[in-house]
DNA sequence: AAGTTGCTAGCAATCGATTGCACTCTGCAG
DNA sequence: CTGCAGAGTGCAATCGATTGCTAGCAACTT
């Protein structure tokens, strides 16, 4: 700690200027400036006095130390938006969703990365609040919820794009819907042999599809397959080799993830089998880029900013009101979108 | 000797123990508390007293309030990482890097998304540190500097990919070598007219490219054609598009980004022209999918990983040691992968 | 003239952890 | 028996902001 010359005498704190600083300039209590910045309606303040303290903290460039304030006010307004490492893109569109939402209701996001390669419970990610570091967390990892039901305190969270153990914080998006979209479009176009290509079954938003496919098929008597693979390239390559080697292969195709439709693409092309001809495709995830490839590909396209911006919304009216929220659907806007991957069924 | 038969000293705070929670339930002072569970190495304490706050700590699940601490260390051990928020796939890998970094070296790492439509000056994230929410920048904002040499009081902040208007807090990417090791690999194998097809020369990136591709070809003799377009799949083929549209095209092109080569390849088929027969491509993303496409393409792949790692730890020997760092320039390991897109010059 | 009201503002406790300093014991040397 | 060292702890100030309560003072009411 040596005594570092301060040549600036205005502000004496090496960081900004305190509610002090700004008071001692003003003459005043450190108390009535906080009154005045905060807007405190039981406070009455001379118009001058008023005038000058806003003065003096434009002038010193005050900022209120966001940790006091913390400390104080036994909030932080942050939270923390846990979520995997998934090169998909729906991921980032989900935090565009999620960070624009926040900052308009004051909040700052810190995010933590979920390790794909070995998830952890949410429990784990509770310390965060422990510590205070926020005040609830929203739970993007991709996992459907095994665990013991957490009866412990409880920390403020909502579950994102999945469903957690518990009714009432889970902000998901429509996937029967997505399916429906697809099943409608391709059995309208004469298929009946039809496959859902996915990631592993473990994650929640897969389950779901694959369950919802199931169902609809059944209702209209279609034939359903479903392959679980990895949400890469690889894994939609193998899946698809898996789907060609049935004696009698589907003709058209849902694959979950945008990685897996390259992967997808790789294996038809290599097996000679025509798109839409031979095996029509729709993504679940919408990305600009299936417009460009060889075979500009169909995709049904989800509201994920909305689910982000829904999903805080859910977790700050449960810091800030304790509300007990509803489950949150997120349902529009949801559209398919027609590009060339998808045609009529082969005739026989 | 008092045998407290587990008192079980119910917490009265509503969120976790405190230090003076335990504290009460072992029966010392809080600062002995804080001592034993910091380690402070010129404390002595009963090794039965130590047991005991140990068991205690454990017992009540104690974690330290970060805020409190912080406030009286004026130190909070986060970091803010300013993105932009692009699709590119180097970002997540980026992001990857600098939050495994942090983790490692106990820092918290908060994002901060960078309007990509309306970019706002570095000093604009000042505020952060000056609330005392972090304690240093990360800025990852992709704009180069126009902005004026601040020399307001200096927040810790070191450039990620990108160059700020000083030297010794920036760490970048070995551009030029990418850029070489591109061109080399083409007049290898004959071409003489090259093209770069690259974001706006405002980024960072895209002018220290474009630099490096400007002298490397004419100190070979080689013909460059340089196209600015946005980062997109539409940038990229109305790019393609205006250098097809030439007197005597290129021969071979380098992409500056993932979703700028969907859009050459729509262009160059749409033009029928063949790759690598008619125009070879070279990608500056690397990216799995990059494998998968009808005709797979050649990339050059750089450790976007240890970049984000690097940046880090140039972070925070600024903030620790307030070390006045020297710039960082990752270079390994960057290799060139070839796929299919690149093939010998057209006769003649 | 005394009491009441309203305006303006200050005092001090508080949030939870850290840390320099001081204090109380023991044991032991002088 | 006195003094002193050192082990083992406690006290209280501090970080910066918030907020319930108090207090001075002027104007106004009976």
């Amino acid at each position: 700690m040596n005594k570092a010359a301060e040549p600036k005498h205005e502000n004496p704190s090496p960081r900004g200027a305190r509610l002090v600083d700004i008071a001692a300039a003003v003459g005043v209590h450190h108390s009535t400036v906080s009154r005045v910045l905060n807007g405190d309606p039981a406070q009455s303040v001379r118009p001058e006095t008023y005038e000058r303290i806003l003065k003096a903290a434009r002038q010193q460039g005050y900022r209120p130390n966001a940790l006091a304030r913390a400390l104080k006010r036994s909030r932080t307004s942050a939270i923390v938006l846990v979520m995997p490492l998934l090169r998909n893109p729906i991921w980032a569109t989900i935090e565009r969703g999620a960070l624009g939402r926040a900052a308009e209701r004051d909040y700052f996001v810190m995010m933590v990365q979920e390790p794909t390669e070995e998830p952890r419970p949410p429990a784990h990610y509770r310390y965060l609040v422990d510590e205070m570091r926020a005040d609830g967390l929203l739970l993007a990892t991709a996992l459907r919820a095994p665990e013991h039901a957490s009866t412990d305190p409880v920390v403020p969270h909502v579950y994102l794009n999945r469903r957690g153990p518990h009714k009432g914080n889970n902000v998901v998006m429509d996937e029967p819907g997505a399916v429906r979209l697809f099943v409608d479009h391709v059995a309208g176009l004469g298929h009946r042999r039809i496959a859902l290509i996915d990631s592993r079954a473990a994650v929640d938003t897969v389950h779901r599809r694959a369950t919802a496919a199931r169902r609809i098929c059944a209702a209209r008597g279609l034939e359903l397959t479903v392959k679980h693979a990895p949400p890469t390239e690889a894994g939609g390559f193998e899946a698809t080799r898996a789907l060609l080697a049935q004696g009698t292969p589907p003709t058209a195709c849902g694959v979950g993830s945008l990685n897996q439709v390259f992967g997808v693409f790789g294996a038809l092309r290599r097996a000679g089998i025509g798109i839409p001809a031979g095996m029509s495709v729709v993504s679940f995830d919408e990305d600009e880029c299936l417009a460009y490839l060889d075979v500009p590909v169909t995709s049904v396209s989800m509201p994920y900013a909305e689910l982000g911006g829904a999903a805080v919304d859910a977790l700050i009216d449960r810091i800030e009101r304790s509300a007990t929220t509803a489950d949150v659907l997120i349902r529009e806007p949801m559209t398919l979108v027609q590009r060339v991957s998808v045609g009529a069924a082969p005739a026989g």
